[in-house]
DNA sequence: AATGAATGAGAGTTCATTCAT
DNA sequence: GATGAATGAACTCTCATTCAT
């Protein structure tokens, strides 16, 4: 495979197109959804011509795919990473939680496409983002699990439950936040929520 | 103007072919998306012809829209119908947890639609699906907030929030549920969830 | 044949729907054009029903091509009545000359559609329209052969031609007044352009 | 950009396809007439695929009206050019209808069109016919204004209705030709009618 | 590697006409 | 005679993808 000076090959991840074209896609897809996204679109807002799409990725629909790919394996690393030293069960939901929350900041657009084309994806596309979706609620259950055995959460409620209430409070949060212009910050309303988890809203 | 037994006319809502294609619609959008569905795929499931959805309905979105529409609508009146009788803030959420959870059974392939193409729609089609969102959680957030000055729900929770959490919650064990064919009780699952929302998965 | 009470046809020109369906399309079809008019917008404006239409022309051209033929029927029935007391070959062009005008004032929407859509008819509904206008440049050439022959025409020039000129001119003179606005004197307009085809424009 | 041999961009005016199917609408159109042909027989006649139309042109519409728009230029061009040596009020008046006589010589497609599509497009295509015409009007006016002035045409004749009356006599002689076969010299013709109104049919 | 002109299948929609009532 | 719901062929236009340059 050809390469560029810095060892990088020239066409494939990490070069410069290649990522040009997954932002302008995500920017396009963001402002007018996937099917009123014509890849003619796509490539004027890439700067470069149509025919070169198809040079760094197999079809439109791989474009897509490839960018909700790369979110979705960024948060997991970012994720798994930081739980190497936070090790707590409370403090690795609340992370989870804000992390979720705060990808409404750090690329907005590519917030937007999740949002709008992930379960669109997940049934026409492929079902590769079940899988992704999947990955973060084990992730979740783990933690649940962990901490009934240790004695600290209830044992009388599913990890499963628990897994996807958390995924979908914290992801309406972030959509409501998207489409209605709502801003939050990330950290408190993720310990807020986390805590209303953990201890409900009743009254001691 | 022909009118049928029943006295109603023979197009518009109620009429044998308006019901028809709007199940064929939601059917074949379940099936393959709203943008994957043409309209002559939607006739075909109908039993009618192509031009036949014209006389029923202003456009291929409209077909899409009035069946959102109604089941929102019919979302809303079955709940407050029931809230005239049903007037304990536990109770009440129980409820709508419940009957959102049950989306799944009433209407399979509804629920299925509701699921991808809403949020598409609120942002494409119309905003008119934000606004039956936020019909729904204007109707938690009083729930709440009655709560929280009859002293039953804590003072110094977020009432948006905790509404943003309920509807993300179930919503998203809905959406799992249509999407691995998990299968849960609703009364139960809401009520357990509701539990948790409530208490809190801390033990005390 | 059923007859009405009068003894003419129910559905045969001089019924009521007939005459309605007749105007009605020639209204709808000057604001219009022919290809821009609907069967069910002609069918509105008379009053009936669409497949009514179908009771009383064979199809949407016949209905086009029934008024048209009327209008001129009716033009060189005025006019071969008129001649048979009005003798003098000037006052028969002036006459033939004044009624072309007038047509503006008769039936304004009528005037329109004839100018709109007769020379497409005349190609593409059928060529009867060449029919009728020739009939118009038969007129006006035996007059100026006649006059030719009496001596009070030049000879030299073709009578063909004459005839063409003057049909030309009223023609284009109608046409301008309808799209215009401008409007005119049709007597004294029509005296106007013959004594210019008689005397010429140059002074003497 | 890509550049042929002669330096034009290879879309655009005066590019070969583009030149094609102006050709192939105009032949198709004078065959057919506007609504009658689909742009599927353009691009047939045209030798190129139906989308390739909408690389050289808005929509049929723009088709149609740059084919005009063109025809109207040349005209003006032409007319306009040959009056800075062609300065006599008679000669300039028989130039004209020269011109416009010869009109079927040149492009007798176009010819056509002009004809049966140019009132239509003017009431429902846009008015940008009636804005050529009106040019051509006020052409002749001014020449016949400008005689006037000069004592060689009589005060007491409107010039508008002497422009009115040029035009439509040439462009009824011109459509008569066209759609019954008559064969006239141009030149001559042009100078019998120019003669015809200036000096009249009435002997002296 | 990069281009962008060209393709042609397929989309949503309209509407002249028919025919059961 | 009168209706108008229903049909389905035909329309204009879009766009993912290819390929000669």
């Amino acid at each position: 495979m050809k390469k560029t000076e810095n060892g990088r090959p020239a066409s494939g991840p990490g070069s410069d197109k290649y990522e040009r074209i997954l932002d302008a896609a995500v920017a396009v897809i963001a402002e007018n959804g996937y099917f009123n996204s014509p890849v003619s679109a796509i490539a004027a807002r890439a700067g470069v011509a149509d025919g070169t799409i198809y040079l760094y990725f197999k079809s439109k629909d791989d474009v897509l795919r490839t960018a909700i790919d790369t979110m979705f394996e960024r948060f997991h690393q970012q994720v798994t990473e930081r739980f190497e030293t936070l090790t707590g069960a409370r403090e690795q939901l609340e992370y989870i939680a804000q992390v979720h929350l705060e990808s409404h900041t750090v690329n907005r657009n590519l917030a937007i496409v999740m949002q709008t084309e992930v379960r669109q994806s997940a049934r026409f596309i492929s079902e590769f983002s079940l899988h992704h979706l999947a990955r973060y609620i084990s992730l979740v259950r783990e933690i649940i699990r962990r901490g009934q055995s240790e004695g600290i959460f209830r044992q009388d409620v599913s990890d499963g439950v628990v897994a996807h209430v958390l995924f979908g409070a914290m992801d309406e949060l972030l959509s409501s936040a998207l489409f209605t212009g709502r801003v939050y910050d990330a950290k408190s309303t993720a310990a807020q929520v986390v805590d209303m988890l953990l201890n409900g809203i009743t009254p001691r």
